[in-house]
DNA sequence: AATGAAAGCAACCGCGAAGTA
DNA sequence: ATACTTCGCGGTTGCTTTCAT
């Protein structure tokens, strides 16, 4: 046991091992104001003990809601899932994983999947690969859509603007009531047939797109499957890869 | 049995975000 | 708006235990 000194000041903290008395203390002071107030702890409750290291013992050590014991296979399981999904990002993944610390599952993970992490280094080099050539596909895929979008409005404006004016001279040359309402019909289903036209003009390169996308996600299909193992919601984030941080 | 290396784990440190005066 | 405090996170350290020689 030693004693560090804080802020330069003459208040002098206690560093190291917790001991059962220690722990008991801190123990009764949570059970009697609750967690948080870190800080207030020391003058509180008589432990010579800043907050900081406080609040670490009873997160990772005296919290009664911990899981004791080994890391399973299973939480190993998924371990290594959120570890591909969030990288080092340990209290994310704790908060998958009940009545384990980030600190556990760091320590673990350092411990055991480090090593392997690295043999596998390749792997993980060709994941980053595949998905920076997704995103710029992605990229490319919505530039286009857009270039699209903005070339059916614009024929849609023209032919509005040709219609009115074929209406116009027909108006001139015929000017019944009746046949104007038909023609108007005409004139809507024209421009929708147009509208139509249009899209079936440009189905084929959409289709070509669209099974490009559909290849394109077949292709990462098994990542995406990865990414949703345990339902977390990960859809509305599609159009990003996921955090990689080997 | 002795000893050095590796593994496991608790605890500390620095930093940034969030909250508060 | 700003300065200060508190909290939480991730990285790192160092002590203890286990294993191999």
């Amino acid at each position: 046991m030693y004693w560090g000194v804080m802020g330069g000041a003459e208040e002098r903290w206690r560093k190291g091992p917790w001991t059962p008395e220690e722990d008991r203390l801190l123990v009764h002071h949570v059970n009697l104001h609750g967690e948080g107030r870190w800080n207030s702890v020391a003058t509180l409750s008589g432990l010579k003990r800043n907050g900081k290291s406080c609040r670490l013992r009873w997160v990772n050590y005296l919290r009664p809601d911990l899981k004791r014991g080994r890391i399973t296979p299973h939480e190993e399981t998924i371990i290594l899932d959120l570890h591909a999904r969030w990288g080092n990002r340990w209290s994310t993944i704790a908060r998958s994983l009940p009545g384990r610390t980030d600190n556990e599952i760091k320590n673990h993970w350092r411990t055991h999947f480090k090593k392997k992490s690295k043999v596998s280094l390749d792997e993980s080099t060709k994941l980053k690969t595949k998905l920076l050539k997704r995103q710029k596909f992605q990229q490319e895929q919505r530039l286009q859509q857009q270039q699209l979008l903005d070339q059916v409005q614009q024929n849609e404006a023209d032919m509005k603007k040709i219609m009115s004016l074929v209406v116009e001279e027909s108006t001139e040359s015929s000017p019944t009531m009746v046949v104007r309402e038909e023609e108007e019909e005409e004139e809507e289903s024209l421009i929708h047939g147009m509208i139509l036209l249009n899209g079936w003009f440009y189905a084929p390169a959409a289709d070509h797109q669209s099974s490009m996308i559909n290849q394109d996600v077949g292709m990462w299909d098994g990542l995406w499957n990865l990414d949703d193992v345990h339902g977390t919601n990960f859809s509305a984030t599609y159009h990003q890869a996921p955090c990689l941080n080997y």
